[in-house]
DNA sequence: TTGACTTCATTTCATTTGCAACGATATGTT
DNA sequence: AACATATCGTTGCAAATGAAATGAAGTCAA
């Protein structure tokens, strides 16, 4: 029978690293908010975009549409952001942060640097302007 | 507000691309054999390690307890494993390869070095040099 | 205007997930 | 031996997930 050995298995080793990667961050906004991977990626893309559907987001996000609706009903629930059918098109709805969710970004978002700086912080210089390059191209690939 | 690009975001970055590189593979082994991620992790640690419990599974694959021995059970019902107790110490549950599963990862094997290959194919020598180097420090980091 | 299509977000439904509880077995202490 | 404690794998359960169905709204062509 062939031999394989998983741990040197790029995809896997991906996974691992994600998984572990991820969870770590969770770990922190999830003790400060209490909120989802899912949300905390909805909360960005609002800080980032301003006034979205809820199309824009999933498509922009890596996200399915049934997991963004239903972040951002516990978000507009929790009052970190708003929903408002848009009136040129009323099958549209505009989400938006509230004061509240803007200010739960103001601190969500160095957290987040601070958490990436520290993971990053393991590899050299070299390695970390590597990585860049090599994401950008497997990213984009295929 | 603070404003923050996800798309630089290493974790997201990585999450993408994990989840992007994971589905490409399991469509593969999917559509060819019908089994799921946990599964084809599972078959593959079988394949490398012999005969073993269901926790030597989870501790050194990246997954719980259930997981592995739910994807246990099924890979028995499909013919490609063995459930056995062990004599000495009747709390363990020895897996093993059957010689189905056997074949099944004799043509496994092949699929994940080719997709494997045509993933990184797309990056320079020097990139996939570099790129082991980092995935090495990362996973051992904290 | 009517009817056929498309798009949008939510919801439904079956499945998967992770955690905790469980029963069974093993180990260690008195 | 008797009891407490620990470990193993499975299972119960509530929550999360993804795919497809739904209904509401918009678009287009006849």
């Amino acid at each position: 029978m062939d031999t394989f050995d998983l741990d040197q298995f790029f995809p896997y080793r991906l996974a691992v690293l994600s998984t572990k990667i991820s969870k770590g961050f969770a770990e922190v906004y999830g003790k400060e908010f209490g909120i989802s991977l899912a949300e905390w990626r909805v909360i960005v893309h609002l800080a980032m975009a301003g006034k979205v559907s809820v199309r824009e987001i999933y498509q922009r996000v890596d996200m399915d549409k049934s997991k963004v609706s239903r972040a951002a009903s516990r978000l507009e629930a929790a009052g970190v952001i708003l929903k408002k059918v848009n009136a040129q098109d009323k099958r549209l709805v505009e989400l938006s942060l509230t004061p509240k969710g803007k200010r739960m970004m103001d601190r969500l978002a160095p957290m987040a640097r601070d958490y990436e700086a520290q993971v990053l912080a393991v590899l050299s210089p070299e390695q970390r302007a590597a990585l860049e390059g090599i994401f950008d191209t497997l990213l984009e690939a295929e």
